[in-house]
DNA sequence: GCTCTATTGACAACCAGGTTGTCAACTCAA
DNA sequence: TTGAGTTGACAACCTGGTTGTCAATAGAGC
């Protein structure tokens, strides 16, 4: 009850984002993409948007170029992405996204858009407007390192 | 660039929860509380809140009792967190939050309060409320009409 | 052309924070 | 008294990250 406003509104963004991400995957898994995590979604977007090696779509998702790796390997496992040799560069392998990933992307983007959708209806085109202008706020700036150290 | 709005709006409200927690992180161990993480933190908050043994705090945070038992362990490895044995149930452990405990979770609170602050400064504070609502309600139910699968 | 540096992908070891399964101790209602 | 449910502990495992290291390769500077 001595929760923090601040910490509640932490909390409720990460509730919030995993319900979404809850519908989303339970969606892929009932219409043919079962095993579908939400990194695989995200990754094959950033793939699908121009990263075009492990170590782009690493910088491009802020992880390790490794980690990235580890994704590749899973996406490819599931058909949902092909390696080729770059002709340019022979240590680079080019990440293409299959048809089949195509229609994962397609599923996932189309209820994401459906709970955003959903969420317009709720409170109003306006409201969400407001909200996801917000929300870009928040989310683009997070420097005040020092906002925090007085107040106390 | 063909991102859907709803998985950028997905995508935002989990960056805008990590850059808070980022800072809340860096702030702890500036103050003397190094190797705190959220999970730390949100379960000392649950336990202060009433959780008062792992079973509640497994329940309360929506994890596997071995989960919180883990994160307790974690606790009371930091000084954050004591176990007694419980005087009127032999199986349990009663939860304490040490001093140190409280101070760590009143920096955590203060910290994310100012971050709070710091957005009601951005956006004002008519805004941010609206879009505490807003978060509320989609944060309080993930059903989706057509791609529904199951509440929860 | 040659060499030095940066980049890439692969591999290994590791870690954190979850999971399930199992178990003995314990509580409490029938 | 007994049997079902709860609790904490332990083990094995999974996932998605991390760091460290390595050989192959690209490319700039000389």
């Amino acid at each position: 009850m001595n929760t923090s406003s601040g910490a509640k509104l932490a909390g409720l963004l990460l509730g919030t984002f995993d319900a979404m991400v809850d519908v989303v995957v339970a969606e892929l898994d009932r219409e043919g993409h079962p095993g579908v995590t939400a990194t695989h979604a995200f990754a094959l977007e950033a793939i699908d948007d121009g990263a075009q090696s492990a170590s782009e779509l690493g910088r491009s998702l802020g992880v390790s170029r490794q980690a990235a790796a580890k994704t590749i390997a899973a996406l490819e496992e599931l058909h949902y992405l092909d390696r080729q040799d770059d002709p340019g560069d022979a240590r680079r392998k080019r990440l293409l996204v299959t048809a089949r990933g195509r229609e994962m992307m397609t599923i996932g983007a189309r209820t994401f858009d459906a709970l955003r959708t959903q969420a317009a209806e709720q409170v109003g085109i306006r409201a969400l407007e407001n909200f996801e202008e917000v929300l870009a706020i928040l989310g683009g700036k997070s420097d005040s390192r020092e906002a925090s150290t007085r107040s106390s």
